[in-house]
This record gives C-alpha cells, sequence and structure tokens, in this order.
DNA sequence: ATATGTGCAAATGGTTTGCAGTGAG
DNA sequence: CTCACTGCAAACCATTTGCACATAT
C-alpha cells in the first residue's frame, strides 16, 4: 500500500494546482481517501465525514471525489446495479476481485495483465486508454460461510 | 459468432422449460438478441420491436432481457454511466473491447484470459465465479477521425 | 473582496414495480 | 379457463444540478 502521508499530500497537491479550495470537509474526504484501503463508498465517505462536520451533504463528498477522480487522484470502480467505490491508494486502473458474499473488494497483484491488454490491442487494433477489470466470487470467508 | 438459428432455439427452449409464455413481443426480443452481433442496449431493442408492435413498452423488454439474464442465456454488460448492453451470442463472460468515441464493442479472442483468472484465484484465495473484463480505448476508425 | 464551495432540494436517467386489463397455454 | 404477460404510470436510487448563502484565499 501506497504512504497515506504521501497520497494525502498529492492530492492536496494537485487539487491547489487546479485551482481548488481546500475546506474542511474536503480535506476530510481527502484523508479518508488517502488511508482507506477497503474501497469505500460515497456513502461510506459521507457517514464518516458527518461524525466531524455533522452538516455536510451528499452532493459535497460528490463534487471532492469528481474532483479527484477528473484529476486521476482516485480511481472509481463503477458496478452496473451498486453504488460506485473509490481507490484513493493506487488511483491508477487495476485489477479487483469482489466478493459477492460480503462485498469485500481486493487488490492483487497480477503479472499477468499486462500480456492480456497487449493481445487485446492487437486482435482489435484499439488504441487502448484504460481497463475494468473486475473477477466475482466468494472470499475465503465466505467459502466457509453456509449460504 | 454463433449461429443465431441455434441460439434462437436455445432460448426459446430454456424458456418454455422454465414454464414462460412466448408472446409476440418476446419473440421479437429473442429475436434481436440471438443474431446481434452490436451487442445492443434496452432502449436499442426498444427502438426496433416497436417498428413490428408500436405498443410495446419499455419494461416488457427489460422483463424478457431480465429473464434471459437469469437464465443465462444473454450476457449483460452493465456500465456505471451508461446503459447496460446485451451479448445473446456469447452468453458467457468474455473480454471486451469498447471504443470510448463511437460506442463500438467488440469481443476478441482472448487466450490469456484464463491464465489472469487463476492468477487471481490464487493470489486471493477467492473462488471466483464470473468476472467483467472492459479495455476502454479508441477503435481504428475513430483514431483516424479528429477530436 | 470575490469567486468557489456548501447544503438543501429538486431534477435526472436507467431500471423496477404495482396493478388492471389482455392473451398464450 | 387461468395465470403469466403487457402497458402504463409511479416508484426507486445513485448521482447531478440549481441556487442562495457561507467562506477560503
Amino acid at each position: 500500500m501506497t504512504d497515506p502521508q504521501d497520497r494525502l499530500g498529492q492530492m492536496i497537491r494537485v487539487l491547489k494546482e487546479k485551482g481548488h479550495r481546500l475546506t474542511p470537509q474536503r480535506l476530510a474526504v481527502l484523508k479518508i481517501l488517502a488511508k482507506s484501503v477497503d474501497h469505500p463508498s460515497v456513502e461510506t465517505i459521507y457517514q464518516t465525514v458527518r461524525a466531524n462536520f455533522p452538516t455536510t451533504s451528499l452532493a459535497t463528498i460528490y463534487n471532492t471525489v469528481n474532483l479527484l477522480k477528473d484529476a486521476h487522484e482516485v480511481l472509481e470502480l463503477g458496478f452496473a446495479n451498486l453504488s460506485s467505490r473509490y481507490d484513493g491508494n493506487k488511483p491508477y486502473p487495476h485489477p479487483h476481485a469482489i466478493c459477492t458474499g460480503c462485498g469485500e473488494i481486493v487488490d492483487p497483484e497480477c503479472a499477468s495483465l499486462e500480456g492480456l491488454a497487449q493481445e487485446m490491442a492487437s486482435q482489435t487494433g484499439f488504441h487502448i486508454t484504460h481497463h475494468q477489470v473486475f473477477f466475482f466470487g466468494l472470499c475465503r470467508k465466505c467459502q466457509g460461510r453456509k449460504s
């Protein structure tokens, strides 16, 4: 995992460079994303920020998250049905394993992805810019639970 | 591409087995999905069906598509922002290349995906059941167009 | 001082649902 | 003849937007 301090500093730096202001609510969101390892949703971030800033609105969380997304300082994991989850630690595309039992999302090391991307490019003639690779299944804990 | 006739017959067979009725609207949807190679959206299917059955509603299209999805006779490509697209030709998970210029979706051959899935499983301990692998970029035509 | 950010509420858009009437089996 | 299906409209839910007020710079 990337050093949270570095990520936070980097996020602040990039937002300032783009002329954005650093409000207390916004800083709270950055801190959560910089250190989080559990791919939080906007709703989760919202609940956490509200512990310190009870008047914060969902729109503000979306605002900040979208700022970071546009600046490529957070990676959005967008699903069709459920709400998006965010990765502030490794803000570049990488594969994810998603547990359909408990919703846990983990980032495995994946050496063979690069080869797959090359194969896709040569097969299709596409100029690939990014990807979204999700593997769904049951994590170890959920395999042990009775369904 | 799989023989459309076989796919249509298979879809009809499976729905009948599950005790579902074959209405004219429903048959029209099956035909579109069985032969389509362009991963249509519900909206696209809807417009096409309405050419023959002008009173058809969107809900009916969703109904039929969901029936097929539950029966694993169609693959849903679900995106966070835009609407889902459907693959009735190869109704099992496989990688896709999506053009961010024109929206074209193609199914390349991809030998190295299996290895990636294995790597994910051994890295995470997950029991992988399915996956969703999207590569985004520009198709050949869109690479040539001025942005 | 002055935009930018905030909080609220309303709007959006894809998808689902409830229900009375219709039609496939 | 019956029960699943249709069409319509309303409901849903995550996310976005409009706007008056507040505040970081």
